[in-house]
DNA sequence: CTGTTAGCGCATTCAT
DNA sequence: ATGAATGCGCTAACAG
């Protein structure tokens, strides 16, 4: 092969300052005894020479690439920015590198091998559906460190997970609606088929209407999709065929965008006709008209959390607590009925 | 060193397939001609093996890494989920992973080798002032591929940058206000000091101030660093001081947050009072009350096309031309005065 | 405290 | 169309 580029490697610092190549490893990397002099030396003319190790190099020679891969279904969407941020410092602050692959379609890697994995990473985090079961039983067979966000593992697979508390804050937002707004015919907007988060919305919502003695109308159940869009379609759906409602918990703060554009056009006045609350608490919640009542979701910390609980694998081989769920509080704006100063 | 994992390498396949690691690197990369039986025999053994080829050890053997490195400011800002998007779907066509890197104190690299590089990687991507000139001298030295973001390369190196038409959609936005609202003491704020967007936003703004004769009182343009707190001071301070003022230019959407709750604090109406812009066209912007007249910056185009001249400078090491601008488009909504259907 | 050397997994000449 | 051998830059024994 032609002599590589410009690049200067570990021997050329090594004879520059008259010491083997160990030697110079040895200061590098802390990894054994090296006199002051020397250490001097080596410092001068690494810089003299701007030299930095090849991190493939170093990576084929120990099997450590200090990057974990992330693995999302849509960066572009307004909940990832935070969840990025929560993942990039606490990695930053371990000292290792984010490798990211996102796709809007989430069956984009089925049957075709992972853009991150044990062949370029330390470790994989997995957000939601982006990861497939045939993947993840793949991983856990070779005990390649993965942790899940926003998502359980199969029953059979020990792997850690972090997620929000999504089924008492439902229970809590759907009993705020009852008891201080007086509503009974609370519609839902679930979520994406398979997504854990609907699912468990969908759980404290039907909770909180047993809970007050009220019987589920099914034809109040209906898809929101998380999506504003698939979400207005649906509210104008339902006043079509003449479904009456005076709440609507939209599943999440996404839909609540197309749930309120779609209830203006239906001039339902919210919330003294309607009641409407989200999930999420998303940055533009509070700027909606009315400023929604919804949950916040910790969605930062959920990120710092999952490379918390990488790194720990990553390191330590094991993990503390499988299941990390974080709190959710429920943020009361005017959208419920309440009005808040 | 310990006998590896359990991880498949070239070798096992090659010996399963009764091949030599040769030809499996070749039918691996299309680099030489396999035999049709050979080509089927390796394509079962791997997939039975569930082999991947280690990326690091290709790395060392060819000096590429396919993948890009991102120097960010700040992941967590709403501005950059586009620009992420952006940039991964580009990369990700094209077979290129991602290394992300950020920070929230740019200066956070000074002096130390930066945490992408020529060492990981095989180009970069440098938002904003996330690369200092020292970095980038370096790497232009090497010649090492590089393109900006929302920022142009000093006066001596010849770097690509790709960023949005600043100067023309503030001086028409500003224009705007004069023209069909008829503003006289239009309040400019800042952004970050050093900050290029900023720097022509208030060109344009000048420009269009005398273009119509009109004088700019030095009171009228204040700091507000694109950020909704200060944002929300300096209006509140220029109110204090006195200073009267029929219109506000913002600077960017952020800031125009916190002036529209400063204003509503101040009890001063929005837009009969004073009208209000901003720049950028975030995401919450629509919602804001009223919903903000703003300039639409093409974000996900950015980070596209910053990928794609990357790639460009990877691939073919030169790039057709050095700056990219992108057209921006001013978005008229209500906060200005107009009331659009 | 320091040097020599054998791999890490793969791509790539050069033979055959 | 295929195999044997060499090296990419670095770490980690091991010997001194």
């Amino acid at each position: 092969m032609t002599r590589s580029r410009n690049s200067v490697t570990i021997r050329d610092v090594a004879k520059k300052a008259g010491v083997s190549v160990a030697t110079v490893s040895r200061y590098l990397n802390h990894t054994g005894p090296v006199s002051h002099a020397v250490s001097e030396r080596l410092k001068t003319v690494m810089t003299e020479l701007n030299y930095v190790p090849h991190a493939a190099a170093r990576n084929l020679a120990t099997h450590k690439s200090f990057t974990v891969g992330l693995l999302l279904s849509d960066i572009g969407g307004d909940f990832f920015a935070p969840l990025l941020r929560g993942i990039e410092d606490t990695l930053a602050e371990h000292g290792y590198d984010l490798l990211i692959s996102s796709t809007r379609r989430p069956q984009r890697w089925r049957g075709k091998q992972l853009p991150v994995g044990p062949h370029n990473t330390d470790g994989i985090l997995g957000f939601a559906d982006s990861l497939d079961e045939t993947h993840l039983h793949q991983l856990a067979e070779r005990h390649f460190p993965v942790v899940l966000i926003h998502r359980t593992p199969p029953a059979d697979l020990l792997v850690p997970s972090v997620t929000v508390e999504n089924k008492a804050a439902a229970r809590a937002i759907t009993s705020h609606l009852i008891e201080v707004h007086h509503r009974r015919r609370i519609l839902f907007l679930q979520g994406p088929p398979e997504q854990e988060d609907s699912y468990w919305r969908e759980t404290g919502y039907r909770q909180a209407l047993s809970d007050h003695g009220l019987t589920l109308d099914p034809a109040l159940v209906r898809r929101g999709d998380f999506e504003q869009q698939v979400a207005y379609e649906a509210i104008l759906q339902a006043h079509r065929e003449g479904v009456v409602f005076d709440a609507v918990f939209t599943g999440d703060d996404e839909a609540a965008v197309g749930t309120l554009a779609a209830l203006q056009k239906l001039h339902l006045a919210v919330p003294e006709e309607i009641s409407v609350v989200g999930f999420d608490d998303q940055r533009m919640a509070p700027y909606l008209t009315p400023p929604l009542t919804t949950v916040r979701a910790p969605t930062e910390l959920v990120g710092h959390y999952a490379a918390q609980r990488l790194l720990e694998l990553i390191q330590g081989g094991a993990v503390e607590e499988l299941l990390t769920l974080l709190p959710t509080e429920i943020i009361i704006r005017r959208s419920c009925g309440c009005s808040p100063s």
